[in-house]
DNA sequence: ATCCACATGTAAGAAGTTACATGATTCG
DNA sequence: CGAATCATGTAACTTCTTACATGTGGAT
């Protein structure tokens, strides 16, 4: 899976910019899919050329112009050519895990610290995820991926809390 | 976090070999971090010659020889700066969350066969932890997270044994 | 016979990040 | 008056992946 099969994925239906696909991104797929600009514009460049999209500019007053980009036959037959594809394994980088694993390296104070911003963190993606859930023009299979996203994401926030109460308990240092 | 925060961490304990710090990284972290051979050595290589780490060279018979590294005051220092440093925000690419997402464009039977094979690596996952938790050895915080570790693993294999199941309900199809 | 485990490495290329550069408009 | 949003891009750098190269010993 490379930025270019995921950009062929959101292309397939609607016509986007580059700066759509960002927003796209962070709204539907957070934490699935992670492309910053430096990215996204070089690909959309390298895949107009190679003839997976086409470019359509949209003049706006006061703004910027859009690119607006649609897939081609060529685009089509590509993402195809991913969904056909075998599953790759997952790839995580998940530093917050990390600091707990070499917790004994830091202060109680930090470990707290570190375990309460991860929770505000998780239960902020919880709550984007639950408005995703609100959309109604959602497909069976985009409700599937966001269901067993949503309990995921559901069972870290839950064991957190447990976690950093039992953590804050006024008898947990005896 | 580097290739090279996680490797002073698993060396602040044990001096290991590149290939020992693989096998750790699979059976301690796996979904928290993932390195290739052809990530390790170069790593290891360049923080010897800037000083991280220390060379042991072990002669083996019938084996080659293995190359033990031991972390240096200097690699501590580092170690220490990476612990105080910010939480990076984590990076994830889950190709069979994206499979879900673009599920429209697969048959029903591809779904389905992508969810088994799916739950069948997150039970072989969660039993990888199940393992590590056997472990007698494990300080605090490493036991908290694993408990976080196993809560999600968990999380997500019940879901995914329930959507499988309503999947295959012989009323599905009403 | 063949494959797996042990063990280390290199080289080429793909991919991604960060910082920079530009510039109008809107909101507080 | 400053910050954020909209909007696109480049350049330098770092990092990671993949494939190749080598070789022994043990298990099936």
């Amino acid at each position: 899976m490379k930025g270019q099969d995921v950009i062929l994925g959101v292309l397939h239906d609607t016509p986007m910019s580059g700066y759509d696909i960002k927003q796209h991104f962070e709204k539907y797929l957070p934490d699935m899919f992670v492309a910053s600009f430096g990215t996204i514009y070089p690909t959309l460049n390298r895949m107009e050329k190679e003839g997976y999209i086409e470019k359509e500019i949209i003049v706006q007053e006061g703004k910027p112009n859009k690119h607006l980009y649609h897939i081609t036959a060529k685009g089509k037959e590509a993402f195809q050519a991913y969904i056909q594809s075998p599953i790759e394994p997952k790839t995580i980088k998940y530093d917050f895990m990390m600091r707990l694993v070499f917790g004994k390296h830091a202060s109680e104070e930090q470990r707290l610290k570190w375990l309460k911003q991860e929770l505000a963190q998780l239960t902020e993606d919880l709550d984007k995820l639950k408005n995703v859930e609100q959309e109604p023009c959602l497909c069976a299979s985009e409700r599937l991926a966001l269901r067993l996203g949503l309990a995921i994401q559901q069972g870290a926030v839950t064991e957190l809390e447990n976690i950093i109460s039992e953590l804050e308990a006024p008898d947990h240092k005896n």
